[in-house]
DNA sequence: CTTCAATGTCGAATAATTACTACAAATGGC
DNA sequence: GCCATTTGTAGTAATTATTCGACATTGAAG
């Protein structure tokens, strides 16, 4: 018999999946842990074949996720459930060793092809998001930021800049504390997020804070 | 025989939904809509009893909702479904005729619960959400802010505008979503930083995580 | 019923940021 | 050591964002 554990903090969700892997395979036992202690806990008591994971769960929210759940359970299949705003983000969490991405608002016969076929293969990953992947890890992508902090793919300048950046200091700002050109300090802007693969400062803020030491 | 329409953008989410309503009511007719375009065609083509509506549904995304729903069908019990970023400003719904509110992490028992309310008596409100709506209609802004929670002191408009902004969403592209233009946008902005004295999204983004519950 | 502050909205002008492109110096690999 | 990157730095041109002033609505207070 397969079984499943669906780590969701959104009970609706929960609900959701659960249905539908009821419906999809059989016989199967389905778990659900609505944080990311709950689920270790459950890792703890028993094996799982597929573990669907929130990226947003309490609890959780970092990809030291992935390690955590395989010093548990090594051969356990690892579905990234993703939630529309951490897409780019998600990312990086295959490259930490997850087995498939899914997003939430993915339409319900995608969610039910990646379900069912990282109960049969053990990977589920959509055409899209493997583009993104190799994109990815093809350019810049240094050793350091492959395991973990993707950080330390930062130039030391690049490094200062961000530390104002995630303090909220503007472009014009920063020119002027560093004494630089703004069109500098934007190209760094630039590249920082280029190479952090996000889009806004808020991101910046949030990497930084859960990387940075 | 009862009807209701479930708007809501993530497919899982309406998957859950559906089965909770068809668990809970029969005999029961249930319709899914993916944007708001699709729930006023939905409207326009038969009645409900009760529409539950997803505050960040694509095409929607503001108070008119309501009277647009309301136009089509004025004897319609709107339940408001709000992912936890909108809280804050959720409450505008209920104040702009909404009949009932929802907060999409709440557990699988409070859904049954409002939704069968919702059909029984048309109308659903949790006791932490009156009491928020009280300290909101009765007095406000200074008294509001002076004790607590300073996001209280936004208008409607701008807590909408504050949460987009939050999750790092660029000026231009809130006025595309909001479909105003990009110099009110940046108006509403601007009053927010003054009203929470604060000069970056930075800083935004931590008053939102602080304050926003 | 009048009045006033708060709200929602915008346009014109101005300022800030980004996209590209470029290029020399430092660095790393083989 | 030589070649390919990466890094630090800018300029120009194109985009975006902010400022400021305005104006119609609305709701509360008197």
């Amino acid at each position: 018999m397969k079984s499943v554990l669906v780590s969701e903090d959104h009970a609706i969700v929960r609900f959701g999946i659960t249905a539908i892997i009821k419906d999809l395979i059989h016989p199967v036992q389905v778990v659900e842990a609505a944080d990311f202690d709950e689920t270790i806990r459950r890792l703890s008591e028993a094996a799982f074949n597929l573990l669907i994971l929130d990226i947003n769960i309490p609890g959780g929210n970092n990809l030291q996720m992935i390690s955590a759940v395989r010093l548990r359970q090594p051969d356990i299949s690892i579905l990234i459930f993703s939630g529309y705003d951490e897409q780019m983000f998600g990312i990086n969490y295959i490259q930490a060793g997850a087995d498939g991405y899914l997003e939430k608002h993915a339409p319900e016969e995608e969610i039910r092809r990646a379900i069912l076929t990282m109960i049969e293969s053990g990977k589920y990953i959509t055409p899209g998001i493997r583009t993104r992947l190799m994109e990815h890890t093809g350019h810049h992508r240094l050793s350091a930021s492959q395991e973990g902090n993707p950080l330390l793919a930062l130039s030391g300048r690049e490094k200062e800049v961000m530390q104002l950046l995630a303090r909220g200091m503007s472009v014009m700002n920063i020119s002027r504390t560093l004494n630089l050109q703004v069109t500098t300090v934007s190209t760094y802007k630039g590249r920082i997020f280029e190479k952090l693969n996000i889009t806004n400062v808020i991101e910046l803020a949030e990497k930084v804070r859960l990387y940075s030491n």
